[in-house]
DNA sequence: TATGAATGAGCGTTCATTCAT
DNA sequence: AATGAATGAACGCTCATTCAT
């Protein structure tokens, strides 16, 4: 129902080809993402998601099977995305492999890109951690991003590069970190030049780094 | 009504004596910090608060004038036990100076042991960060939690001990590490033992401190 | 249930006897008053007519089996006071007839004076004519008064100092001017002078005339 | 929406007009106005009127922000009607001035049509003087017809034909005389035949006129 | 396919009434 | 006799969802 249109031959991203295709569609997404980010799920009537995307209440019914739906829809649209950044960069290490440090940077440097292209989604993927209404769909989403920084983790600290720890633990640091900022860049956006988050990286880095023994 | 109860000599918490006192009320503030901890604020009936304290409905407005005073209530008494905890021990720091480090384990310390003793009280400030709902008040507390932090990071630039920097972004991304390790704990409870905080606290240390120039 | 103490040796009114006796139940009666003919009866909580008599909500409940009752007590305090005053006058004039413009001038006084001294028993009973909530006892007092009005006017008719026609028009036609002074004496006040309500008596009383024929 | 359809022909009543296009906004209007005028403002529930109209409880927020807004628009439909009727009357007088005896049949006649055509209106309007929840529209269209009575009084005074005195308060007088006829007429409908109002013209006439002096 | 008027369950809140004290 | 905390049905209003057009 929700998938990328597979179909379609030229390899254009399915986000321009769907927008051609099922404008309304989009717009009643891309509304709902607003929205959704700013109140939250409970507090955001459909009838305000429909007149925000310009069509009307009905429609959003012809796309959505409900509100949890839609919910759901953009949640996985985005969460999607994310781990597409997220694990494409991990996924050519396979080939050769990279050190530590260098993984970190494409994985600090992908999560930048994504907040700064889209705050919007990155603040309703913090909004909507866990919530009850995310099928299971959602929850792997999220699972398979967790999981496949964990493994980088995991093989960083068999390299002696990261520090020895529950690797799950220094995940939940590192993206706690890099949460926290986008939330209070978000919050108090005065305070932040758009490089922050460059900026820490290197502290971040030193967060998961093994500490240098001299 | 919430504040400490500095005359009583040793022991009385003033949950305690208050729920003596006026046990419904209490009930009233435990179920709403359940339930909204849980589900979000629009995601929680009045009726079901009142049904989980076993109290009727109507009861809930003899205490509270509105759910939105109910809200702030709930936060207040939480962020305001938070900053106590907090401020408290930054306080001591005045009388003899203290080393960052040790003021860090010290911040660090009274979050663990916030989470620890409350984590619904956590989950539930962190959901409700700059809602539209909350008061001055309840606004006012989290900025003096974030301004003795950003202050205590700038003694420690002054100092050499942490590294230099826009203060605020290392408090949001030690705040943040923090809170994304109460998150995960909270989640996938079972892949974290209690000591997971006290583990954490060398390598967050790390992301505040100066590098070792060697 | 809310008769005279007529066991009380000296002939005082009620009203003193019953203050000195019931104080509460009179403090209710009046807050009811004064609120009911500002509000109506359902714009006027049980609570606030406690709250302005200085007593607590239940206790209004021990005088009272309900606001219904409440209500009628009112009424029937006024509605009879009103009737009292109106008939004593009518009664003289059995033992020595009197002429019909001297009687009109006994009613129009009378109600005057009510008005006057009790301006808000008269709004009161102005807006709660003929509600549903009415009982027996409170409908035939103002019946009473209607009959009344109507035999004086018969009476009239039969001398030839009224006007011929449908008595009970006549009555509906003059008390309707009266209480349409009343009104608008209550909703512009300083378009009035105290004295309006005799300065129309004779205006009413040619409403009521037969006409001179010459 | 409301406005007289002064393009129809000869006999197109607005309601009727407006029942077509818009069957349940009239629907809810009759059904307010109904109960309005038997209960309160206050004594009559939302969802009664709604029942009351075929119509569900929802519905009638489609067409009204609120209750009060509700009536209001009751009070503006037949206070304006009423108004039209009243001063379309008056308005000829300005081409061709005639004598005060006849304005005032002219006036006496419109009210009596008017509560014979809509004697709920009637009621309605009269139960809903003044009330906090009328707007200043509806305010300034009782004022309107009260200041042309006035007007109206004061020239009949000038040309000698009224009696002097307030004109606001033999305004007041006659008003309350109709009104008062009005109402007995509603709550004894058996004692008066429907010609009672024209019976009652002369002597509120009389009411008014400057009496003869020989 | 798209609409938006209509629905009615359920929301936040009030208030007539009760009852333990 | 008097209190006022407590109740829960009912209030004014909203909103997820449906369906005739």
């Amino acid at each position: 129902m929700l998938g990328p249109a597979t179909t379609t031959p030229p390899k254009t991203t399915t986000t321009t080809t769907a927008k051609a295709v099922e404008p309304k569609r989009e717009a009643i997404l891309d509304s709902a993402l607003q929205l959704m980010s700013e109140r939250t799920f409970h507090g955001c009537p459909v009838p305000l998601i429909a007149e925000h995307a310009g069509v009307a209440t009905g429609t959003i019914y012809r796309y959505f099977d409900s509100k949890e739906t839609l919910a759901n829809a953009v949640y996985q649209r985005w969460k999607g995305e994310l781990a597409r950044r997220l694990l494409d960069g991990m996924a050519d290490r396979e080939a050769t492999p990279v050190h530590a440090r260098e993984l970190f940077h494409l994985w600090w440097t992908s999560l930048t890109q994504f907040v700064t292209e889209h705050p919007r989604a990155f603040t309703f993927l913090e909004l909507h951690h866990h919530e009850p209404y995310l099928d299971e769909t959602s929850q792997s989403l999220a699972l398979q991003i967790d999981v496949a920084a964990v493994q980088t983790i995991e093989q960083g600290q068999r390299d002696g590069a990261i520090r020895p720890g529950n690797p799950a633990l220094l995940v939940a640091l590192a993206y706690g970190a890099f949460s926290g900022l986008g939330r209070a860049k978000h919050a108090f956006g005065d305070l932040f030049e758009d490089s922050a988050f460059a900026e820490a990286e290197d502290a971040v880095w030193d967060l998961l780094a093994a500490p240098t023994t001299d």
